[in-house]
DNA sequence: TCTCCACAGGAAATTGGGGGTT
DNA sequence: AACCCCCAATTTCCTGTGGAGA
């Protein structure tokens, strides 16, 4: 191998080759086609014809859970749209794109809007509602003669919704004489549609198409396509991409999810010098994926998120688990005194306590036990003890309490 | 079948902080 | 300085409920 230049014993020159071209397989890579979603294309196709026709496109809604396309195939069409204006005078179009994460009212979102068409500078604020949205229509007089607004992670509007309202009935109300204008949603919540109220219901939904996960067969073949470009040819054991497309199925079908195990795995024997990607590699892929999941998650907590945790943690670590609420609250009280910090009422906590099991750091489970009990929530740690004590010490207003149930843990030879 | 426990969890009101105008 | 808007987090108040035991 070494060819006399002496790089070969450089510690970055690996003597393996795995990846062709491994910017296939990073999040921001775009496909060309989608095969397994050609359904959905199409019926996306007819909600926006009617703007080739000089009418407004049909407002739409992409329901599906994250990784099934939903953006992808958004764009793909758009794309399209947009290549047909260029190529004809009957077709003036504007795309607003605007992602409602973070814009959690319609008046965030409307003042995004308004950053967003104008290219720059901040957001306006301070004013009320509906002189936020007379702003937006100015804004929106100066664009083409229609305008297709595209809205991502549409549900984190929540119930707030007026904005969706008020859009797609901006012409009839004689906002916007001279434009025709539709909106399209793009949301992961797929209750979210129920939860909108039914005038926005009414006037926002002419058409809504979902986006159901991808079976393992679907995601076998999404990633044999990357796969094909990615690796260089024989790099991959026969049983590597049923692997991984098994384990993103049985998750939540996401393509996103079977790619990033797929990359992994690859990275993995590089590093380790292997000459090839072999299932040992997808099977430890998925638990460091699994864990630098948990990991950012538990990072990203808040103080009192974190101390509804720690409050599960300290009676893990006393072999208290499972625990009902009523036990977690007395130990986050004596924890939130300790910490000379703010406490909450039991009310609040046992909210937190369940956003934490929906997040999959706790296993909560209601039980009845009638007339010696009724109706309650246990609670225990769904991860592992260590590992979680572990990432909490790294936050300093909380370390002096963790380093404690170390010790007591190591006593009771927990870790 | 009826009671009744020990909570769960919905709804409304309050708080406090960020950003603004006049 | 005085006052206004928006909003997430929290508190307050309350009604609802599954099943063990009579």
């Amino acid at each position: 191998m070494d060819d006399g230049t002496g790089i070969a014993n450089n510690p970055y020159g690996s003597t393996v080759e795995i990846f062709a071209d491994e910017s296939v397989l990073k999040e921001d890579w775009q496909p060309k086609e989608l095969p397994e979603r050609e359904d959905e294309l199409e019926e996306i196709r007819n909600s926006l014809a009617p703007a080739t026709r000089g009418v407004n496109a049909h407002n739409l809604f992409l329901y599906g859970k994250t990784g099934q396309g939903k953006t992808v195939a958004i764009d793909h069409e758009l794309d399209l749209l947009k290549e047909f204006a260029a190529g004809t005078d009957k077709l003036e179009l504007s795309v607003v794109k605007t992602s409602a994460n973070n814009q959690s009212t319609s008046y965030q979102l409307a003042a995004h809007l308004i950053k967003e068409i104008r290219g720059s500078g901040k957001k306006p604020s301070g004013i009320d509602q509906q002189s936020m949205f007379d702003l937006l229509y100015d804004e929106l007089r100066g664009l083409n003669e229609t305008i297709i607004i595209v809205v991502d992670e549409i549900d984190s509007i929540g119930s707030n919704d007026d904005l969706l309202y008020e859009l797609p009935r901006a012409r009839k109300n004689g906002h916007l004489e001279n434009h025709w204008i539709s909106v399209i949603g793009i949301s992961n919540d797929l209750e979210f549609r129920d939860n909108l109220s039914p005038k926005v219901k009414d006037s926002l939904y002419d058409s809504e198409i979902e986006f159901a996960p991808y079976n393992a067969n679907q995601l076998t073949s999404i990633l044999e396509r990357r796969a094909e470009r990615a690796f260089i040819d024989g790099v991959l054991a026969d049983d590597v991409i049923p692997l991984c497309a098994a384990f993103a199925a049985q998750d939540e079908g996401s393509a996103r999810q079977a790619i990033r195990l797929l990359y992994k795995a690859g990275e993995i024997a590089l590093n380790n010098e292997q000459e090839a990607v072999e299932e040992s590699h997808v099977r430890e892929a998925r638990d460091i994926l699994e864990r630098k999941r948990i990991e950012e998650g538990m990072r990203s907590l808040t103080t009192q998120d974190q101390f509804a945790l720690l409050s599960v943690v300290a009676l893990e670590t006393a072999e208290e688990t499972p625990a009902r609420t009523r036990q977690v609250y007395q130990k986050y009280k004596s924890i939130v005194t300790r910490l000379d910090s703010n406490q909450l009422v039991e009310r609040r906590v046992r909210d937190h306590l369940q956003s934490l099991g929906m997040q999959g750091f706790l296993i909560a489970e209601t039980r009845n036990r009638g007339i010696q009990g009724g109706n309650h929530y246990r609670f225990e740690l769904k991860t592992d003890l260590e590992a979680t004590l572990e990432i909490l010490s790294e936050d300093s207003r909380i370390d002096e309490v963790v380093e404690d149930l170390v010790d007591i843990a190591t006593a009771n030879g927990l870790i």
